[in-house]
DNA sequence: CGGTAAGTTGAAAAATCTCAATCACGGTGG
DNA sequence: CCACCGTGATTGAGATTTTTCAACTTACCG
């Protein structure tokens, strides 16, 4: 199974290879994993035997639970306690779908809730009054979505799903209160929120003094730094997006995405299959982003 | 008083040309903000006065009042009733003087406590292993620094002052306590931290869809926005940083920056001396980062 | 008043974008 | 089952923007 890229992944893992030297080694690599995360199919069956559902729609509205959620150690209730655990449970109070192409919210909803990425895969993006569009993160499964739109009371970004995904519904206020009486969550969330920060200025550093070839190369670093933090190979994944948000992202057009992706297989240091990557080198590849002038 | 840019500033005040979209008309101008802040000169004279230090030495382990503080309604404090605002003073123990040129703190530093400007102007860097800078923001009077911090219990970025400058020292774990107990400060804090996301979005999107001219112009309106929000002239102002710490933020060369100066000055749009800029035709500029194609 | 850091300007090189043609693939309907 | 369609991806060639390198000017500090 030479592609291995189901529809899964983590929490705001910075951007490691860039925010280098002002953290430490880039946090375990979480070998501790619980059993490397389940595809979105396989997730949606063991829920139907567990709670026997009856028809998927159903889901939606079922009470779930962050204490026996395989995520919790890449989520929001990540460095709780047991006990605090279960604390969470009452608080999330529901799923939602979303398919492929949907927004979850849009820049201007009123704001109600947070997101946690259950299953699939989304992008976040800005527009600004003219029209630009710029896409400011990908996010996967255990990352929160909807950050932004606690400063105004409303979204300030649309969310659209990249392929069929589900979310938690955080309610925003059970939050705020939640981690009022527990300290830990306060914690936890407090980090996350700064997390999001320092991966907002890793982008910075990319955009801002990156050449087209390394940003493509921290990108794809990234990228599989989360998938292997979810239990997927490190070597081979299945792109969400398309070149011209990879583009968007990275602040490329999309053909320079496309050329770059064509220069690093000539170089050996990928095999790219449109969106199908394995990566061959990886050295060469931190290499492209380490060595700026090389 | 043609360039009348005392060292003072205010709080996270978005990319609102940018943003756009996404925002109500960008919080209309704080007209209620106070008289006109003062500058650091006469705010040291004013504290010389009511607190009768000997040396401004001494000053850095003053008792300092945030309910009588005149940034009081652009920083933290935004939003706190008058009877919280006076539990915050309990909590804001000292100031610290920084000099031009020095760090407020590196990264890697050990994370202890959110810094307040108070006077003077700030610029914060992040650094890539190989060497790579990156200017992420520039920080005036009310605004915090050192929110990437709270991640990892590190900061991530340099804070360095532009020119001479004093923060108010807000101990993290104070800050935590209390935001437990207060429901408004908990809520300031928190939209302090996703306001923080929401510029990031709105530099993303000026590094990744604006090209040099369209920067440029997007950062003078930001920062007179900013500078008119602390009641200084909208038209006037000095640069506090280098032709190179704008290109770093920017994302472009010095030599770029420099040029494109010039040639807003032979468009008419600014008149430019070294450092001093006098903004001539605002809608103009406003036109050069709204209409992308035009 | 000299030395140094910062800023300006020119010309050529390099990177990226634009426009355009073509290819690949997944889905659909005959 | 297969041809066709549409979206996304690739590639080429020329245009544009930005960078690079270098020379020169200006302002500030002691």
């Amino acid at each position: 199974m030479p592609f291995d890229t189901p529809s899964d992944a983590s929490l705001a893992p910075l951007w490691a290879p860039l925010a280098a030297s002002t953290q430490p080694p880039a946090r375990p690599a979480r070998a501790s994993l619980t059993p490397p995360i389940v595809s979105q199919d396989a997730q949606r069956s063991i829920m139907d035997l567990k709670e026997k559902p009856t028809r998927m729609l159903k889901l939606d509205s079922l009470k779930v639970a962050c204490s026996s959620c395989n995520l919790r150690e890449l989520c929001l209730p990540v460095g709780l306690s047991r006990s605090n655990l279960e604390k969470l449970d009452q608080m999330v109070a529901s799923r939602r779908s979303v398919k492929r192409g949907e927004a979850l919210f849009h820049a201007g909803d009123p704001f109600q809730s947070l997101y946690a990425v259950r299953t699939g895969f989304f992008k976040t993006r800005v527009s600004s009054e003219d029209g630009r569009d710029q896409v400011t993160g990908f996010q996967m499964a255990g990352e929160l979505l909807g950050l932004d739109a606690i400063s105004q009371d409303r979204h300030t970004c649309d969310a659209v799903a990249l392929e069929d995904s589900q979310v938690c519904v955080i309610p925003y206020h059970r939050l705020e209160e939640l981690s009022r009486e527990f300290t830990e969550l306060q914690s936890s969330f407090h980090k996350i929120m700064s997390r999001e920060i320092v991966r907002d200025h890793g982008v910075m550093l990319l955009l801002g003094s990156m050449r087209a070839e390394e940003r493509l190369a921290a990108f794809l670093l990234n990228l599989t730094q989360r998938l292997q933090a979810r239990g997927f190979s490190p070597s081979a994944l299945i792109l969400r997006m398309t070149r011209e948000e990879i583009g968007s992202y990275l602040g490329l057009k999309l053909e320079t995405v496309s050329r770059t992706f064509s220069k690093f297989q000539e170089d050996g240091l990928l095999e790219v299959k449109q969106r199908q990557i394995r990566i061959l080198n990886e050295d060469g590849l931190r290499r492209l982003v380490n060595n700026s002038t090389c």
